[in-house]
DNA sequence: AAAACCTCCAACCGCCAAGCG
DNA sequence: TCGCTTGGCGGTTGGAGGTTT
């Protein structure tokens, strides 16, 4: 990939410079998005539709949050993906302001080369055995976690504040974990390698009816993604009942 | 100071599914 | 039904800039 290449029907390739940039930005601010085979023609500009559309929706549409992931977005995303896998535009999706290439680009340097590295050193997660998972929530939806203390006394109730917004959680024994109590890097290190470890785990998982799902179990892992694949439309992924998301792993009474 | 190395991320590539004639 | 076009996706590449030696 040069900066100013061409291929071989003679479109150009590379970078794109501020003037390409307006050009595109001013069709679809004009005519909207879609039609992207008509945006060369339409606005002189050398490029094929494909690279036309990329630019657009990773760098120029609207409301494309830039720089760092925050903590909750990180969280979110583990969470997401190990249901979903490298699905990236729908990861993308929960996530406000992140595409699907910032989301895939993370995990490619952030997140895959340590689960790599974990795969190596597995004895490495034992310093995180007892650290209680709270759950961090920047959108319209509620989630859910298990508990990384498997101790069977032991349950994460998750609250939120009506808005879809996640408060607090906290375990039988009264501990609260605010979220702004998380806010250090190191935490958000911790955070990475405890749902890294999770991601190995092939323990089955099960919530009451018709909601079922596995890690590393392909037939179950089936089932969830069209459990996401029905509540993905209106936004309702994983928003059940508190009683429904109250529940231990190691629990052999589901709730 | 400069070369080597590393990290990040924008952009490209190839594939697939849906829509349409 | 078939073939073509288009939109969309995940995987990969490679240049830019930063860091280390």
């Amino acid at each position: 990939m040069t900066p100013s290449s061409s291929n071989a029907l003679g479109l150009k390739k590379g970078a794109w410079s501020a003037h390409e940039d307006k050009l595109l930005k001013d069709y679809i601010e004009q005519y909207g998005e879609g039609n992207w085979h008509l945006i060369p023609r339409r606005t002189g500009l050398n490029r094929c539709r494909k690279s036309c559309r990329l630019r657009w929706l990773n760098y120029l549409r609207p409301n494309i949050k830039r720089g760092d992931f925050a903590e909750d977005e990180v969280d979110l995303m583990l969470r997401l993906h190990k249901i979903l896998g490298n699905r990236w535009s729908l990861i993308a999706g929960r996530i406000p302001g992140r595409t699907a290439n910032d989301v895939k680009n993370y995990w490619n340097t952030h997140i895959q080369p340590r689960s790599k590295q974990q795969k190596i050193e597995p004895d490495a997660d034992e310093l995180l055995q007892d650290a209680p998972v709270t759950i961090i929530h920047p959108q319209q939806y509620t989630t859910m976690s298990k508990t990384q203390n498997l101790s069977t006394s032991d349950k994460t109730q998750i609250v939120s504040n009506g808005g879809g917004n996640l408060i607090s959680s906290l375990n039988e024994g009264g501990n609260n974990f605010n979220v702004s109590s998380l806010s250090s890097n190191v935490l958000l290190d911790d955070k990475i390698k405890k749902y890294l470890d999770e991601l190995f785990d092939d323990r089955e998982m099960e919530i009451e009816g018709d909601i079922e799902w596995s890690f590393g179990e392909s037939s179950a892992q089936a089932e969830a993604l069209d459990v996401v694949d029905q509540e993905e439309d209106n936004n309702r992924f994983f928003d059940y009942s508190l009683d429904e998301i109250m529940w231990n792993p190691m629990d052999s009474q589901q709730p």
